[in-house]
DNA sequence: ATGGGGGCCTGCCGGC
DNA sequence: TGCCGGCAGGCCCCCA
């Protein structure tokens, strides 16, 4: 699911709920979920205060006084919910439990946060804060592509001698954290770069526009509160809505929306995912 | 070393 | 209505 929009967007949701909140019981429904839960991670949680909420990537991760850190990832279909906590004029009661509901957190202000996850290809972890870059799922990461240490320069230097599609390339977690199939096809779309074009190819001047394109679509995105599609929802449950902004992503067989392109929306499937582009002018 | 493909899961949608 | 294939926002791991 949830690229760095979402991602972002859940752990704003989060804050109300569990900044400087104690973690007065949890409750882990099961074993695992990609990977086996780190051992005794109920009885850690509980009793632990929150010291605040940040995140890397497409990771969220949970600071404790107890000094350690609960890293969580949403997988594709992973939903964390709020209930139980006034935010700003909307309360959200505690809804009936769900099938997928495999971790739930209940707050000392009484607000509850429930981990539902069908598919089970997210995963959470707990570890010592001071190893958290350490751990093994965030250890390879790039630069957050809204950081201070992301910028033409570094991705001009990221797309040397590269010869694979730059679809790939901006897919690669170990050159930009946080990219996922939809913003990259949506940043590629903005770029006017097919998704098919080597990115060791580019002229110096088309790599110059892509890392600003980035920023201003992950930031776009997450000022509509990411985009929702089957399974993603904000913290309360709303929808995000920045799926109304797609341009190519889910649009195939539809006219380019650029009024001086006659080109039609296509879909190719590259490295087994989908690439939405217009092939008339993303060349 | 790097890139591609398989696999992990469940749910949903379209076609027959 | 029901079954089946295909597809899905991610990412690890194995193989060439």
């Amino acid at each position: 699911m949830p690229e760095l929009p979402e991602v972002e967007t859940v752990r704003r949701g989060l804050e109300p709920a569990m900044q400087d909140q104690l973690i007065k019981r949890a409750d882990v429904n099961r074993p695992d979920l990609r990977w086996p839960f780190p051992p005794n991670m109920a009885a850690r949680l509980t009793g632990a205060r929150v010291r605040g909420l940040r995140r890397r990537s497409k990771y969220i991760l949970v600071d404790l006084d107890s000094d350690e850190t609960l890293i969580i990832h949403l997988g594709m279909s992973g939903r964390m919910l709020v209930s139980g906590v006034q935010i700003g004029q909307f309360y959200q009661k505690h809804p009936a439990p769900e099938k997928h509901d495999h971790v739930v957190l209940h707050m000392g202000n009484d607000a509850r946060v429930t981990f539902n996850d069908a598919r089970r290809f997210g995963a959470m972890d707990l570890v010592p804060t001071t190893q958290v870059e350490a751990h093994k799922l965030l250890v390879g990461l790039g630069p957050e592509p809204l950081g201070n240490s992301f910028d033409e320069t570094y991705l001009a230097t990221a797309f040397l001698g590269k010869n694979s599609p730059i679809k790939s390339v901006l897919l690669d977690q170990k050159l930009i954290a946080g990219l996922g199939n939809i913003y990259v096809c949506e940043v590629l779309f903005r770029a006017k770069i097919s998704p098919m074009r080597k990115a060791g190819n580019l002229s110096k001047a088309r790599v110059g526009k892509i890392a600003p394109i980035i920023r201003e679509v992950l930031e776009e995105a997450i000022m509509a509160g990411g985009s929702s599609l089957k399974d993603y929802r904000q913290t309360g449950g709303e929808l995000g809505y920045f799926q109304h902004s797609f341009k190519v992503y889910g649009q195939e067989g539809q006219p380019c929306c650029l009024a001086s392109c006659t080109g039609v929306v296509a879909r190719v499937t590259q490295a087994g995912r989908s690439s939405f582009y217009c092939p008339t002018c993303q060349t």
